[in-house]
DNA sequence: TATAGCAAGTTACTAAAAGAAACCGATATA
DNA sequence: TATATCGGTTTCTTTTAGTAACTTGCTATA
């Protein structure tokens, strides 16, 4: 399995990204005052990171759709994560007072853009995941 | 605040790359079965972030300057989170047996062809928490 | 008139994970 | 002899996640 090689170049690009990313951070800082991490720490969550993705492939869901597509989320969980996820921007709820009700969510713009950036994340965790498996058994 | 808008392209373009990726995935199939999954649940945990960002940052970090710059991260969490990070192939620990003792971590070859990407998600991250800061504000 | 059912959650309880702080071992310095 | 260094580990407490039962409002069926 190869892997593309990463120039120098490349480095150093992604070198000068962080130094505009970090280099203004005093490490003496609290971490409330980097909001990046903040948006991170939710947006970069297992749980709401397939959430989006499964919204993106599916553009309407309803609450018991995502749980069961969303395999494994515990119903508590989806519920926080949802409404984290709509006060946050990135999906909107729906509610339609129907019998038996009926609630559906979608992703916002703002949701889709950041679907965009998560997409390559997850290509790249794709095309490697067996190369991490393959690191992991070389340790055991 | 703006953001850019989405084309339908894009959105065509990304509903066919998840196509890809979860097309296949049968919602009753066991979570192991997928690896992308698992593959995600590391490199995109919080902490792991962080440090993966910090050691593009600085090249070589000893584990008192990670814990350091990593702000918040316990010692213990520091510790396990760099096993599994070595255990993956995102980084590489070299001891070097002097008094007091001295361990290098750096990013592999691999960890930074994942930093290129994960940039990408901090960049827009970077890019846009204020207006995620601002959702919420309106939701309280 | 019970009663059973549904969707979308919530609640109460348990298990797992994270965080805080003390500790360790080898050695050098005061 | 006491103290400090580094890279962790251990123990204990707090937070978070997971499980399963329950709720709410209405409606279709017996």
């Amino acid at each position: 399995m190869e892997m593309e090689t990463i120039t120098d170049t490349q480095r150093l690009r992604v070198a000068v990204k962080l130094k505009k990313m970090f280099g203004h951070v005093n490490p003496k800082d609290p971490p409330e005052i980097c909001p990046i991490r903040d948006v991170m720490a939710l947006a970069s969550d297992k749980w709401s990171i397939l959430i989006i993705l499964y919204l993106g492939y599916f553009p309407v869901l309803r609450f018991n759709e995502l749980k069961r597509k969303v395999y494994g989320i515990s119903g508590k969980i989806l519920s926080e994560r949802l409404k984290s996820l709509e006060v946050d921007g990135y999906l909107s709820r729906e509610l339609f007072p129907e019998v038996p009700i009926r609630v559906e969510y979608r992703l916002t713009d703002f949701g889709h853009s950041y679907l965009q950036k998560l997409m390559e994340l997850t290509e790249w965790a794709e095309k490697y995941s067996n190369r991490v498996i393959t690191n992991r058994a070389k340790h055991s």
